[in-house]
DNA sequence: ATATATTATATTGTAAGCGATTAAATCGCG
DNA sequence: CGCGATTTAATCGCTTACAATATAATATAT
């Protein structure tokens, strides 16, 4: 009784034109978001020869190493159309290693290579830096992070 | 006096690597959210032979026609080199028209074609078709997009 | 043990997305 | 008027992004 009832209020409570102008906004306002924060991010990445979905990538390494692609994949969110060609490049700039796992040769394992770990301190310096530039006070941003977390959990239960 | 306080803000009162996860986990988020809205319109859109950027220029378009390429541009934050083609594409699928102003022989009009009007009454259902998979009540969703808003308030100040 | 199914990753094709460059039309100043 | 500066859009090169397909290794069933 409660599984679909989100659909009548929805669509009850309120003019479906105003529905649709509010979720319209809102997955604009994602849409911009998402590509203007690529945008300032591309020149504060450019001395590290990273492109934002790279940077996030290592990040994700840094923070534990090595990992198979389908962990990476599961935890970025990306597909391997994407990822496979996205760590080749990592891979070929030095930053990364890709070893098959010997128990199961289907695995891809991706580690750190020393010019990657060294990376890390290159890049201690990203989110300070980015954060001065989005210029908002701390717990603003807290507001906004779990507003989007909140919102990337109802949304990714329906992608299962 | 008051214009580089947020960095003694954000850099003083708490301890930088906090203030490192904080940020990343926001950025991580919005592009999470982001790729995933796009997994979502893409089934949703698959009958109108549109893809979500496109079906945003449709949007605009919808709400008034003709405009220029640089409106458009500024409007969805795309740059000409995206807007460009995919504005090319709409139009060989016949949705769309494309005529240089004569006022202004640098000008391009896009403009709606029969097909491309026609497809407003197809694509009406949708909003509501996804508010129903996102499955929130509006009021959260209301939260949701007032904090991105001003986020995308924030950042977009200090492009250019 | 062999055939079949499943899993993990790669590849391909199409469409964004963006920085850099280019080209054409218009503007503005001498 | 003429000519350099600006504006508007298109193009190019490279990197995502993703669906669909392919491939190879492992697991399961018979």
């Amino acid at each position: 009784m409660t599984t679909s009832n989100h659909f009548k209020d929805n669509a009850a409570s309120a003019d479906t034109s105003e529905l649709t102008r509010l979720d319209n906004q809102l997955c604009f306002a994602f849409y911009s978001v998402s590509n203007a924060l690529t945008r300032m991010y591309g020149p504060v990445l450019a001395p590290l020869e990273l492109t934002y979905p790279q940077y996030l990538v290592m990040l994700v390494l840094w923070e534990r190493a090595p990992r198979g692609m389908g962990e990476l994949s599961s935890q970025l969110g990306m597909d391997f159309g994407t990822l496979s060609p996205l760590v080749k490049r990592l891979e070929k700039s030095g930053r990364v290693t890709r070893t098959r796992d010997p128990e199961d040769e289907r695995r891809v394992i991706v580690g750190l290579t020393k010019a990657g770990e060294a990376l890390r301190e290159q890049a201690a310096g990203i989110p300070l830096e980015m954060s001065c530039q989005i210029g908002l006070p701390q717990d603003e941003i807290v507001a906004v992070r779990d507003a989007v977390k909140r919102f990337l959990g109802a949304i990714s239960q329906e992608q299962r």
